[in-house]
RNA sequence: GCUCUCGUAGUUCAAUGGAUAGAAUUCAAGUUUGCGGUACUUGCGAUGCAGGUUCGAUUCCUGCCGAGAGCACCA
């Protein structure tokens, strides 16, 4: 048991049910950790809150004087705790992350990072990502059995005008359905990205093409709704063989990014399963109800937050509300045939989209809750996790990036910031190792960028200004990573081992402590700026250590006791960075 | 028009109803005969307005002002 558990179930014996909270302290002159357990007893013992605190600092100041040095009352009456140095170091001396947390056993579906085929990743998919992957990442750490999926989009108007600049291109014979068996793969890629601008432009600019484009989408949706019956041979393998492209072509993006999809649901696939649940469920007295010829969700007049939505449109299509209806089942019913993951049925899952789309879940998923049987259940168990959108500043970012931003082109502006800053001092590293290395910095700046705010709000971004290498940002703690790193190789050249002497404590020490209450903090309530905020803290407080402190020396007993402080240094920003998404460097 | 977010230093962001509202950046002044100066130290500077709830409000409630987003067959 950990001190912060043993002084907190030492006030729950005598705060009974009331409700208390123990804290981090905010500086150093208020000790390790706080309680306004005074406050909330104060009123029924009908005596002042200091009176109260300092009856219970007495009986405290016995009970658990194994693990305080001292007990303060404070202010209007907050009790303080300070931890007694030994127990401050037994904690420091771990290097091992074993946290208990609500997700903790459980399985856990986060989907994130959902791709429209054809379109190239944008700003947004990256946004979407950083969000996801942290959402990922935070409840692996927190103990849950993790599973990632990506809903891409592979029926839509946008495909089908695609797809008819294709079919053109066939028919002209420009090009065949080989092509895509034949040539490499980044010319095909290219190409698709090409067809789908074609695409939208020729639908602009003449009405025949957008009814062109109409009927292509009625084909796409007859092929996956009937599960791929060959009615035109060619559309067949077109559609087929594209989608694997464009899969593939994703799958690298993400792998150079750092992040990893498990799992692929196919809107197609939920199309047809929603579409079947809410034909079932409509009609008098059910749950959807036909109107002008499509079927719409009507919600209770009390839910003043969200609108009559269309389901079925008057084509029989499922719109993406049927759609994510039907997701629902396939996530819970644990239906990812082809992913070799067939017994994972989720106890919780996570989905992360852009904040716009907050009202659309809102009507689903009040919609699926009236659906009976297993609904309410697994409606009471989806997470909508907004988040905001990434905007641009500044003049290199606008004169790179002309409309939508490409991911890629993102991280490569970003990525040159990076060389112009640091190509001396990387110049002696091989081409893959700084290419990597560049890549590191690149995506620590973007992701510490996206995940110091609370998710959800839109984030400013300029790469000359708010994305400063300097102060808090990503490099500067992957900075401070490897200056650890290059102490303790310091050391270990004298010979020295990373001991915590008996020494009084210092500073860093006691921010240190705080590690894993502040990650379990920013796991269970999945807020990445909780700990960011902590880790620049951390990083704070050892550079002040480091600027006012050498930390080998010829002392060999001090320079122990220092080393053992960057060791946990290190620890700290490896895994607290790692949880962010991002890999820190031994060397930069 | 209805609904939902959000208004904190010049700028970009923090703060389970708690203590003197924290950082970064900008600006000003400093630090190294020492391990990585992308560092450290000091200073200037903020809760949109008006009420209410209570021991205590940036946080909760009401109104106003201001910004953004969503509102029927797109995803």
């Amino acid at each position: 048991m950990n001190a912060y558990t043993e002084i907190y179930n030492s006030l729950k014996e005598f705060a009974g049910e009331a409700n208390f909270s123990l804290d981090i302290s905010e500086s150093v002159a208020h000790g390790d950790y706080a309680t306004n357990v005074a406050f909330v007893l104060s009123k029924q013992k009908g005596v002042s809150p200091k009176v109260c605190a300092d009856e219970l600092t007495q009986t405290l100041k016995e009970k658990i004087s194994n693990i305080v040095n001292d007990i303060q009352v404070a202010g209007p009456g907050f009790i303080n705790f300070f931890l007694r140095d030994d127990v401050l170091r037994k904690e420091n001396e771990s290097s091992q992350l074993k946290l208990v947390t609500s997700y903790s056993g459980k399985n856990i579906l986060v989907e994130h990072s959902s791709p429209n085929l054809f379109k190239p990743f944008s700003v947004g998919h990256l946004m979407n990502n950083i969000i996801g992957e942290f959402v990922a990442r935070a409840v692996k750490v927190g103990g849950a059995n993790v599973m990632t999926m990506s809903f891409p989009s592979d029926v839509s108007l946008g495909i089908a005008k695609a797809l008819m600049m294709i079919e053109r291109d066939i028919n002209k014979q420009e090009i065949t359905i080989d092509y895509f068996n034949n040539e490499q793969e980044d010319v095909v890629i290219k190409y698709l990205g090409e067809a789908y601008v074609r695409g939208v432009k020729a639908c602009e600019e003449n009405e025949q093409s957008l009814e062109d484009a109409k009927k292509v989408l009625d084909k796409l949706y007859k092929h996956t709704n009937t599960g791929g019956i060959i009615e035109d041979e060619t559309f067949y393998q077109l559609v087929g063989r594209t989608r694997i492209i464009n899969e593939n072509y994703f799958k690298k993006v993400l792998e150079s990014i750092d992040s990893k999809i498990d799992a692929f649901v196919y809107e197609s696939e939920a199309g047809n399963a929603g579409l079947e649940i809410v034909k079932e469920n409509t009609g008098e007295g059910k749950v959807f109800t036909e109107s002008e010829g499509a079927i719409v969700y009507i919600p209770h007049e009390d839910r003043k937050d969200i609108n009559t939505s269309v389901f079925i449109n008057s084509q029989g299509y499922p719109t993406y509300e049927a759609k994510d209806i039907g997701l629902i089942t396939i996530k819970f019913s644990g239906a990812f045939g082809l992913q070799n993951v067939k017994d994972f049925i989720p106890e919780e899952s996570f989905f992360i989209t852009d904040a716009e789309q907050i009202s659309h879940f809102k009507v689903v998923l009040d919609a699926a809750s009236k659906l009976g049987g297993d609904w309410p259940e697994w409606v009471a168990k989806s997470h909508h996790v907004p988040h905001g959108r990434m905007l641009f500043k500044g003049a290199k970012m606008s004169s790179r990036l002309g409309g939508v931003p490409l991911a890629l082109d993102v991280i490569g502006v970003v990525e040159e910031e990076v060389r112009e800053r640091a190509g001396e001092k990387i110049a002696h590293l091989g081409d893959e190792e700084k290419k990597k290395l560049e890549r590191d910095i690149a995506l620590s700046a973007l992701r510490v960028a996206v995940l110091r705010s609370k998710p959800g709000i839109n984030i400013n971004f300029d790469p000359e200004t708010s994305l400063s290498f300097e102060g808090d940002s990503g490099p500067y703690l992957l900075y401070t990573h490897a200056r650890c790193s290059s102490l303790l190789e310091k050391g270990k050249e004298k010979g020295y081992e990373p001991i915590f002497g008996d020494v009084a404590s210092l500073p860093i020490e006691h921010e240190l402590v705080a590690f894993e209450l502040v990650l379990k903090d920013a796991v269970e309530t999945l807020a990445p700026q909780k700990l960011v905020t902590y880790l620049f803290k951390v990083a704070q407080a050892f550079n002040s250590f480091y600027g006012n402190t050498q930390i080998v020396t010829d002392n060999k007993e001090e320079s122990e006791h220092s080393l053992a402080i960057v060791t946990r240094v290190k620890f700290v920003l490896k895994e607290g960075l790692h949880v962010l998404g991002i890999n820190a460097p031994e060397r930069m």
